[in-house]
DNA sequence: TTTAAATCGGATAATTTTATCCTATTAAAG
DNA sequence: CTTTAATAGGATAAAATTATCCGATTTAAA
């Protein structure tokens, strides 16, 4: 298992990130940039088809063509790509995996869930990928 | 895939704060115990073998056996179920997947989840299950 | 007009996780 | 001593996720 997010929402982040980082490039081709990702092209097309159906991404067939991003990215938050990729179990389902768990009906966890929840989605709808793209190392880059 | 434990750790910690519950009782046998927590009992028995070798739980063969807490429920924490089960991939690994991502080499996300992550932790090493088995309903209550 | 190169989308394969089954072992009850 | 009832653990099955493949469609360049 992967962390908190799925491999496909992991490697559509690392792919987004790396497309916000060159502004400079129009459309991206998906094995380059699958490549700089390091991720499994195919599978990151797959996951691409998602986020252009959401127009998070724009898409572009035959020659030339590629991905650019649906709006400015700073109009575009992470919060936008998870519930695109993974739904909402993240942000709206039961830590102990109850489907009867809610708040006036809490199971034994549901408050501490809530206290890391909260500010986890509260994060993620802050964080822009302009934002982002901004910190840390690209996959790709040398330490 | 589950919110942020596998099945295997939702069921397990289903099935010990059914149990700490009922002081009263002993032994649980697995088949009981999986019907009052809602989980497969043949994956919870598998599930409880790692937390018998983790010395969380006792167990005893034969008839009458059964499954006994290792120490009292005050003194086992939310953590020590989550690592025995789901290792450590919560506590220590990258929400992107970069296995190079350490403090000193960050992912573009590495200080966000790490505001998410480290509360997590606390959270989970601070709650035993007796303080948990206190907290909200079970699983079978009616509401 | 033809060719080359890109995404789209359905089908399929591989892997991991979840779930079950069955035999062996153990221990108490009869 | 035999029977019954429980866990242990290896083998297997099922389901979900991850990964790949391929033909169809589209678009620009040759």
């Amino acid at each position: 298992m992967p962390v908190i997010f799925s491999r496909a929402c992991e490697y559509a982040l690392r792919g987004l990130v790396e497309m916000a980082r060159h502004p400079e490039k129009q459309f991206w081709r998906i094995r380059e940039l699958a490549e700089q990702a390091e991720t499994p092209a195919p599978f990151l097309a797959k996951t691409f088809q998602s986020l252009v159906k959401a127009r998070i991404l724009n898409s572009s067939k035959g020659r030339q063509g590629g991905f650019s991003f649906g709006r400015p990215v700073d109009q575009i938050f992470l919060i936008d790509i998870v519930k695109t990729i993974d739904g909402t179990r993240l942000t709206h389902d039961c830590a102990l995996g109850l489907p009867e768990c809610h708040d006036d009906n809490p199971c034994p966890f549901h408050d501490q869930w809530k206290r890391i929840r909260v500010p986890l989605i509260e994060a993620l709808s802050e964080e822009s990928l302009a934002h982002v793209s901004k910190q840390g190392r690209s996959c790709t880059d040398s330490s």
